[in-house]
DNA sequence: CCGTATCCTCCACGATACTG
DNA sequence: CAGTATCGTGGAGGATACGG
């Protein structure tokens, strides 16, 4: 992202953005989650070029989602494999699938949950892993509050 | 996104993220579905030029993200609501800030949930509304299937 | 006051050639 | 095979002036 002010911003969303907001990152992360590691196992599922595959993996490096690590020491070889951080964008990755499935899917009129469940469309929803309650985005008041370290 | 043929890629986060990969997109989904409704309520908000704001809100109402909706006749006045993919987003922004606030939040170290919940970190699951079973990623095979239509 | 039109900059992305 | 180097382009994003 050119507007470097927005990774300053308070809104942890836009915080976020800062590293993974580049068209290929989400694309790349979604495999690195789905058991991808090595630089052809990327290029061969994706259409990027190659050049913009080391940029990009770079960049997750440098970001601390992905960690690159040596497999091969002569000649020297290299893998990428999600870090904590990378492995909590899953969430991220599930909800998107979700949306994308249900409003620009090659089919729109079935999600996914259709053929796991009970054949009734199914909405996401985000839940709290302690209070099991869901939670939405405007629980947050995430775009209102100018100090996210406040205690209620 | 320059790389069109991506919008006919099979998997639903590359097709998703052909409405939203851009960069204010997400920021002014996010006010969107705060609440915000007119063009100076997201200029206050974000630092973003109001021709960019111009663009990128006639993107989303193309994208059928939010729809555009006349709210004063004489002179001509416009709102933006979201509409039910627009919503439907909610997930993916609340994922995303559970995400960028324990990672790259102004406290990195606690994330929300501690000033709701227990006083626990905690982490988000994306759960399916029908089943009530916790959803991962790696379940979908998202990144594997080429037939998204197809049923087990 | 609520936007739109114009012009410019810069970088993500693409194509291709090359190296150990 | 696993990348790096070089060059080019389009469009996202920015600054600012203008219009209803």
């Amino acid at each position: 992202m050119q507007h470097k002010s927005l990774g300053e911003e308070p809104c942890p969303i836009a915080r976020g953005l800062e590293h993974v907001g580049e068209w290929w990152s989400i694309l790349i992360l979604r495999d690195a989650l789905d058991g991808r590691r090595r630089f052809d196992e990327f290029q061969r599922n994706l259409p990027i070029a190659p050049n913009m595959l080391t940029r990009r993996l770079s960049a997750l490096v440098d970001a601390g989602l992905l960690e690159r690590r040596r497999y091969n020491e002569h000649p020297a070889r290299y893998e990428y494999v999600p870090t904590e951080a990378g492995i909590d964008f899953q969430p991220v990755i599930a909800a998107m699938f979700s949306w994308g499935r249900k409003h620009y899917g090659p089919n729109p009129l079935r999600s996914l949950f259709v053929y796991r469940a009970t054949g009734a469309e199914a909405e996401p929803v985000v839940i709290d892993a302690v209070t099991r309650l869901p939670i939405t985005a405007l629980d947050f008041g995430f775009a209102r509050n100018p100090d996210w370290d406040e205690v209620g």
